[in-house]
DNA sequence: TTAAGTGTTGCTCT
DNA sequence: AAGAGCAACACTTA
């Protein structure tokens, strides 16, 4: 579930800790970890100044200075909080940073699925990871979107979420962006001409943009979820919220993509 | 009660 | 080499 919108919000809330010091860091499950031990990342982390927080695609960056930056990814159903003081420790908390002032920087990660690495900065990370642009980055324009697609041999929906062409979006986030751009999600991404390339492109940043805006990203406020938007109806049975017609599915392998067969016909 | 579904990355297999 | 498919995970729903 976590992906560019919700790391996003997860983003704001790295940045309420600027200026706050780590006065300990608690690993709680080291299998989380990538490529450092439990005790070094405390010992890296400990003393040092939360100096803001950046994002790339579904990873968060907390800047610290000089020890570089604190890679999370959240994985399937990860998330961030602030916890106060006094508050109890929330359920599958596998970092916590004990800050100045007394509130905790909590990392959640129920499925363990994600991971928790230290990078010299995020752009070393990104190179590293070999991440495509931010979907969101301004300097990754049309022009820049229309020849992935046409150098691609898969289908749309498969280009969209590729993290190595362009950063950020999952299954639930292209589903809604073909589903805005009223394009088939098995379409071949070379055929789209570029009347189609321009929708699309355009409907992802309007949908990532409004997702943002809305704080979609928790279930507690679905209410917030605009109207036209596929992701409220987005399970077994559900409907069209354009046109009425029952949504039909497409298998990406283990994954269920959704889509309107009348919206968005092939 | 058991089995399938959930979403992401990284691995294996072709 | 590019692309497809599955394992890992914990929990919910059929």
């Amino acid at each position: 579930m976590p992906e560019l919108p919700d790391v996003e919000l997860f983003k704001r809330v790295g940045e309420r800790c600027r200026g706050r010091t780590i006065e300990r860091a608690v690993v709680g499950d080291p299998g989380l970890l990538n490529g450092i031990a439990a005790a070094a990342l405390e010992r890296r982390l400990r003393g040092r100044r939360i100096e803001g927080a950046q994002r790339h695609g579904k990873h968060l960056f907390i800047l610290l200075g000089e020890a570089g930056a604190l890679a999370l990814h959240f994985g399937t159903n990860g998330s961030l909080r602030l916890v106060a003081e006094g508050e109890a420790e929330p359920p599958y908390t596998r970092l916590e940073l004990r800050l100045s002032g007394g509130e905790r920087l909590a990392y959640l990660n129920p499925r363990r699925i994600g991971g928790i690495s230290l990078s010299a900065s995020r752009a070393a990370f990104v190179a590293a990871a070999k991440l495509g642009p931010d979907a969101l980055d301004p300097a990754f324009d049309l022009p820049a979107f229309a020849a992935l697609l046409r150098r691609s041999k898969r289908d749309v929906k498969s280009v969209l979420m590729d993290q190595a062409l362009l950063a950020g979006i999952g299954n639930i986030y292209s589903d809604e962006i073909l589903f805005q751009a009223r394009i088939f999600p098995g379409t071949a991404a070379k055929s789209l001409d570029d009347r189609a390339a321009s929708r699309l492109f355009g409907a992802m940043r309007e949908t990532l943009a409004t997702a943002i805006r809305c704080e979609i990203g928790s279930e507690q406020f679905l209410t917030a979820v605009p109207k036209d938007f596929l992701l409220s109806e987005r399970r077994q049975g559900g409907h069209c919220p354009r046109c009425g017609a029952a949504l039909a599915t497409v298998k990406h392998g283990a994954r269920t993509g959704y889509y309107c067969p009348r919206c968005q016909p092939h």
